[in-house]
RNA sequence: GGGCGGUUAGCUCAGCUGGUUAGAGCGCCACGUUGACAUCGUGGAGGUCACUGGUUCGAGUCCAGUAUCGCCCACCA
C-alpha cells in the first residue's frame, strides 16, 4: 500500500498514496480549500521577503466567467505560485468589478422581463437591485476562482463599489478638481441613445459601414436661382446646420464666401464662410457645418462664432429645433429628410459612399455625436509623465511592440468624459446649492448641507464611467487613502497581467492615476495576453452560442488540465485557439506525471529513500551512466525553467517540462529503471534515489503550472514537507555534460537497433542476439549494457560488446550509428536484397552528410569567422560520416549479388 | 488614412542571443500487454519555414519590399 507521510494534507485530500489513474475531481477535491484554510494565500510575513504583488483584474459581475477568465487565473497564478515558493512575499489581490453600463444593463434587461424600466422602479429601488444580483454572481465568480486554483489573498478581496474603493474615488475626484485636472464643460460628447448616457472616445466602436453620399443643393439666399451644393452623409443632420465653408483657396466659392444660403426645408439663413479645414477635393468643396452634431463641425463653429443647434432628446428623437420631424427618432428621420428633399428637388446626386459609424461598445446602438454638459479629466498634464515611464522602460510591456501602442494612445490624447446618466456606479461627489448656487466637491459619502450657506444641496445625478474606479485599483485595494501596512508593503505592485483589449481602458489609466496620485507607476512591468478563440478562431460571444464554460472543462478533464492547455498553447500577446483535444491531451500528460510517480513510488518506498523536509538529497555517487545523465538533465531543465520564467516566457517553460517528463524521464529513465531495479542492491538503491530526487524536482518546478496534481503526488512522497506550494523553489545544482553526450551515444544505438527491428520485421517481443562493437566509447557501452539490453530487447546472455571489429556473417543486419556497430545475427529473417537496400539507404545518408559537412568546412569564410566550436562540430560531424561510410561501404562489399 | 500582428507538418502551434539533419501536441500508417500509464509504448510517413530581393562564412530567425488573413487607432464631411 501507498501511503502518505503527511497524514493532515492526506486528510484533506483524502489521498491514500496514488489511485491507478489520475483523477481530477478526486485529485482536487477539497484541496484548494486546505490550501486556503492552512493560509497559503497570505503573503510571506516575514519581514526581509521581498513582496511580489499581482492586482487582479477585476471580473465584471455581470455574468459567469468564461475560458478568458481561465487565461489570466493560469497565468497570474503561475507567476504568484512561482514567486511564493521562491519565498517572495505574494499577494495575489482578488476583486470584481461593478461594471457600470454594463451591469446596468443587465439588470434593465432583466427587469424588462418583468415589464418594467428602471424609472418604473426609481432609482433607489433599481440600484437595489443591481446590488442584490451582483450579490448573488459575486459568490458564483467566487467559486469559479476557486474552482480554476486561483491562490488569490480572499482575505482581501475587494469590490470596486465597496465603502473603501468608493471613498478612494471621491478623493482622487476632488484631488483632481481641486487642481483643476477635472472640469465640467459643454463639449461635443458621444451620446448613446439607447443606454442614454455619454460615452468615452473608447466606449465608441468604428464600424465601416455602406452609406451614401447626399449631394444637397442650398440656394443662395440673395439670388435663389443659384445654389452651392454640400456634401454628406448624414443628411439628417442638416436640420442642425447653421453654416457652410468653403476652402479659403478654392475659385469655385470665393465670390460666395460672406453670403448666405437658405437651409432647405427649414428655411434658415446660413453664413458661407471660409476655413483651412476644408478639404476643397471632398465632394462638392462645401460642407454644411452642423457644430452640436459633428466633432470636426464643433471646432469649426466655435472658430467661427456659429450657432449650435442641437436637434436632438436624450433618447434619440428630434426636439423642436427639427421642425416638421419634431419627435421623429432620428434612425427614422434620414429617410424623410431625403424624401422631403427629393420632393424639393434639392438632392443633386447620391453616391455610394463606405465610412465609419460610431457604435455603442455595450448595446450596439449607433452613437450621435452631440453637445451636452458633461465633466471632464483633462489629460495633457497627466498623459506627459505616463509617456515619460513607458519611454524610459520604468514600465517595462511584454511584449514590447504595446510599448508602441500605449504611447500612441497617450501622446494623442483627449480629455475623458468621465460622467455618465447612469444610476450604478459612483455617484459623482458634487453636490450643488440651492440657495446659493455654490458647487462642493465632498470626500464624504453625502453632504448635508452647502458648507457656505448651509442651504440645501443637492447631488449631481450622474455617476462616474466605471473605468475611474478600476484605474485607481492598485491602492484602492490596499486601503488608501489610509496610510495602511498593506499599502506601506504592496505599493507598487509588479507585474499588471491582463488582456491587450484593455490596454487604454484600464492599463493606461492605472498608470497616470498612479503616478498623479502615488508618485509613482502603479507596477513595472505589463504582460499581455491575447483573446482566446474557438476551434475557428473566432471570438467566442453569447449571441455566437461558442463560449466555452471554464467549470464543465474542470469537471470532465480539471483545472490543471485547463489551465496547462492555455498556458502551453499560448505566447504573449497573441490570441489562440482552444480545443477539448488540446485540454484532453493536458490531461493525458498529467496522468503520464501521476503515473510515472506509481512507478517511482514502489522504488522509493521498497528501498525506504528518506527525504528530509524540503526533498531528498541529490544523490552523490550515482553507478550509471543513466543516472548520471538524467541528474544533469534535470539540472539543465532547472536552469532553463528559471531562464525562461524571469523572460516571461511561460508557455515555452511549460511545453520543455513536459517535454523533459514525456521523453527524458518517463520513455527512457524509468523505462531503463525497470531492468535496473531487478539489480543489485546498491543499484536498486541508486535508482530509487535518482527517481525521488527527479521526480521530487519536477513537481517543484510544475507546480506553478499544475497546482492540484503536483500537490497531489508531492503530498504521496515519503518526506515531511507541508506542502507543495510552500517549498523552496528549485535551484540549478552543477550539470554533467560529458554524462549527457555518452548517453546520447547509447540512447541513438538503442533507437537504431529498434529500427533495425521493425524494419526487418522481428516480433516486438522476441530477443534477438546483437555485438556491438563500440570502438573508444566500448566502456561506456559496456557499463550500461543490461539498459541496453532491455530496452533494445536484445538478449542479455546473447550481448557482447567488444572493442574489436565485428565480423557479420551472411544473414547478418548490420546497425551503424556514429559510435558503434552493431551486428544483429537474424538467421532466416533477413532478406538479403532487402538488406542490402537499406544499407544502401544508410549509405547514401551518412554521404549526403559527408558532403555538407565538406562544403560547410571548404567554405574558408566559415572556417576563419565561424566560432571555434561551430567548426569543431562541423569537423567531428566530417570524421563520423567518413567513418560511417567505410563500415557501411565494407558491409556492403560482402553482398556478392 | 496611420500603426501592429500572423503566415513553419493534414490541423493547432513552439522555435527565446542567426550556427549540426526545423520541433511538439493532435491526426495518420505499421507493430505492440516488459515492475507506472491503452489517458500507453515502439518504429514510421509527413515541411520549397507565404513570396522576392538583401546583409552574412551561415537566415525560419536580421533588413527591405510584395501578397494574404487579422487586429488596433483615426473628427475627411
Amino acid at each position: 500500500m501507498l501511503s502518505s507521510n503527511n497524514e493532515e494534507a492526506g486528510r484533506h485530500l483524502g489521498v491514500d498514496g496514488l489511485a491507478p489513474s489520475f483523477d481530477p475531481a478526486e485529485v482536487e477535491q477539497g484541496l484548494y480549500d486546505w490550501w486556503d484554510e492552512s493560509g497559503f494565500f497570505q503573503p510571506n510575513e516575514d519581514p526581509s521577503a521581498k513582496p511580489f504583488v499581482i492586482v487582479m483584474p477585476p471580473p465584471n459581475v455581470t455574468g459567469e466567467l468564461h475560458v478568458g477568465h481561465a487565461l489570466f487565473v493560469a497565468l497570474q497564478d503561475l507567476m504568484i505560485r512561482w514567486h511564493r515558493m521562491k519565498g517572495d512575499a505574494a499577494l495575489w489581490i482578488p476583486g470584481a468589478d461593478h461594471a457600470g453600463i454594463a451591469g446596468q444593463w443587465v439588470v434593465e434587461r432583466q427587469i424588462a422581463e418583468e415589464g418594467l424600466t428602471r424609472h418604473d422602479l426609481g432609482r433607489e429601488a433599481f440600484v437595489e437591485r443591481v446590488w442584490e444580483y451582483m450579490h448573488r454572481l459575486r459568490g458564483r465568480i467566487r467559486e469559479q476562482m476557486r474552482t480554476l486554483g486561483a491562490s488569490c489573498d480572499w482575505t482581501r478581496f475587494a469590490f470596486t463599489m465597496d465603502p473603501g474603493p468608493s471613498h478612494a474615488v471621491r478623493v482622487v475626484f476632488k484631488h483632481l478638481h481641486d487642481k483643476g485636472l477635472i472640469y465640467r464643460g459643454t463639449r461635443l460628447i458621444s451620446w448613446c441613445p439607447r443606454c442614454m448616457t455619454a460615452l468615452s472616445d473608447l466606449e465608441v466602436v468604428h464600424k465601416d459601414v455602406d452609406g451614401h453620399l447626399w449631394h444637397i443643393a442650398y440656394p443662395l439666399t440673395g439670388d435663389p436661382s443659384r445654389s452651392i451644393v454640400v456634401a454628406t452623409t448624414r443628411p439628417e443632420t442638416m436640420l442642425g446646420d447653421s453654416g457652410v465653408a468653403v476652402h479659403p483657396d478654392d475659385a469655385r466659392y470665393v465670390a460666395e464666401v460672406g453670403q448666405t444660403l437658405t437651409l432647405p426645408i427649414l428655411n434658415r439663413e446660413l453664413p458661407i464662410f471660409a476655413d483651412d479645414a476644408v478639404d476643397p477635393a471632398f465632394g462638392s468643396g462645401a460642407v454644411k457645418v452642423t457644430p452640436a452634431h459633428d466633432p470636426n463641425d464643433f471646432e469649426l463653429g466655435k472658430r467661427h462664432h456659429l450657432e449650435q443647434i442641437n436637434i436632438l432628446e436624450r433618447n434619440g428623437t428630434l426636439n423642436q429645433h427639427a421642425g416638421p420631424f419634431a419627435g421623429m427618432h432620428i434612425s427614422a428621420a434620414r429617410e424623410a429628410v431625403v424624401e422631403r428633399l427629393k420632393q424639393d428637388n434639392a438632392i443633386v446626386r447620391i453616391e455610394e459612399h463606405r465610412h465609419a459609424v460610431g457604435h455603442c461598445e455595450r448595446c450596439g446602438s449607433v452613437v450621435e455625436p452631440t453637445i451636452s454638459e458633461q465633466w471632464f479629466v483633462k489629460m495633457q498634464p497627466l498623459a506627459e509623465p505616463a509617456i515619460k515611464v513607458a519611454k524610459d522602460g520604468t514600465v517595462a510591456f511584454v511584449p514590447d511592440r504595446f510599448r508602441g501602442v500605449y504611447l500612441n494612445w497617450m501622446e494623442n490624447i483627449h480629455d475623458w468624459c468621465i460622467s455618465r446618466q447612469l444610476w450604478w456606479g459612483h455617484r459623482i461627489p458634487v453636490w450643488y446649492c440651492q440657495t446659493c448656487g455654490e458647487t462642493t466637491v465632498a470626500v464624504e459619502e453625502t453632504l448635508d448641507e452647502c458648507p457656505g450657506c448651509g442651504g440645501h444641496v443637492m447631488q449631481d445625478p450622474d455617476v462616474l464611467d466605471t473605468w475611474f474606479s478600476s484605474g485607481l485599483w492598485p491602492y484602492s485595494t490596499l486601503g488608501w487613502p489610509e496610510q495602511t501596512d498593506d499599502l506601506q508593503r504592496f505599493y507598487p505592485s509588479d507585474v499588471m497581467e491582463t488582456g491587450y483589449e484593455i490596454l487604454f481602458f484600464w492599463v493606461a489609466r492605472m498608470v497616470f492615476f498612479g503616478i498623479e496620485m502615488m508618485g509613482e507607476p502603479p507596477f513595472h512591468t505589463v504582460y499581455l495576453h491575447g483573446t482566446v478563440r474557438d476551434t475557428e478562431g473566432l471570438k467566442m460571444s453569447k449571441t455566437k452560442g461558442n463560449v466555452l464554460d471554464p467549470t464543465e472543462i474542470t469537471a470532465t478533464f480539471g483545472s490543471d488540465a485547463l489551465r496547462f492547455a492555455l498556458v502551453t498553447q499560448g505566447s504573449p500577446g497573441l490570441d489562440m485557439r482552444l480545443s477539448m483535444t488540446l485540454v484532453e491531451s493536458s490531461r493525458n500528460f498529467i496522468n503520464k506525471l501521476w503515473n510515472a510517480t506509481r512507478f517511482g513510488l514502489r522504488a522509493i518506498n521498497e528501498c525506504e529513500i528518506a527525504m528530509a523536509e524540503d526533498g531528498p538529497a541529490r544523490p552523490e555517487e550515482p553507478a550509471s551512466l543513466v543516472d548520471r545523465w538524467i541528474l544533469s538533465r534535470i539540472e539543465a531543465v532547472t536552469v532553463d525553467t528559471n531562464r525562461l520564467l524571469d523572460s516571461h516566457l511561460y508557455g515555452e517553460a511549460g511545453r520543455q517540462l513536459r517535454e523533459f517528463v514525456w521523453t527524458e524521464l518517463c520513455d527512457w529513465y524509468i523505462e531503463a529503471a525497470k531492468v535496473r531495479l531487478r539489480g543489485t542492491e546498491t543499484e536498486r538503491q541508486v535508482v530509487a534515489q535518482v527517481l525521488a530526487y527527479v521526480l521530487e524536482r519536477v513537481m517543484r518546478l510544475l507546480h506553478p503550472f499544475l497546482p492540484f496534481a503536483t500537490e497531489a503526488i508531492w503530498q504521496a512522497l515519503p518526506h515531511q514537507g507541508k506542502s507543495v506550494m510552500i517549498s523552496t523553489w528549485p535551484v540549478a545544482q552543477r550539470t554533467d555534460s560529458d554524462a549527457e553526450q555518452r548517453w546520447l551515444r547509447v540512447s541513438e544505438l538503442i533507437v537504431r537497433i529498434r529500427n533495425a527491428r521493425a524494419e526487418v520485421g522481428v516480433e516486438a517481443a522476441r530477443w534477438i542476439p546483437a555485438t556491438i562493437h563500440a570502438g573508444e566509447f566500448h566502456g561506456d557501452f559496456t557499463a550500461v549494457a543490461s539498459e541496453i539490453s532491455a530496452l533494445a530487447r536484445v538478449d542479455s546472455e546473447q550481448l557482447m560488446i567488444s572493442n574489436l571489429a565485428a565480423q557479420p556473417g551472411e544473414s547478418d543486419v548490420v546497425v551503424v550509428t556514429d559510435d558503434a556497430v552493431a551486428v544483429l545475427p537474424l538467421v532466416g529473417l533477413v532478406d538479403l536484397a532487402e538488406e542490402r537496400d537499406r544499407l544502401q539507404k544508410d549509405l547514401e545518408a551518412a554521404e549526403l552528410e559527408r558532403a555538407r559537412a565538406t562544403a560547410q568546412l571548404s567554405n574558408p569564410g566559415f572556417v576563419d569567422k565561424a566560432p571555434r566550436h561551430v567548426v569543431d562540430v562541423q569537423r567531428e560531424r566530417l570524421s563520423a560520416a567518413e567513418e560511417k561510410i567505410a563500415v557501411i561501404s565494407e558491409r556492403l562489399a560482402t553482398f556478392s549479388v
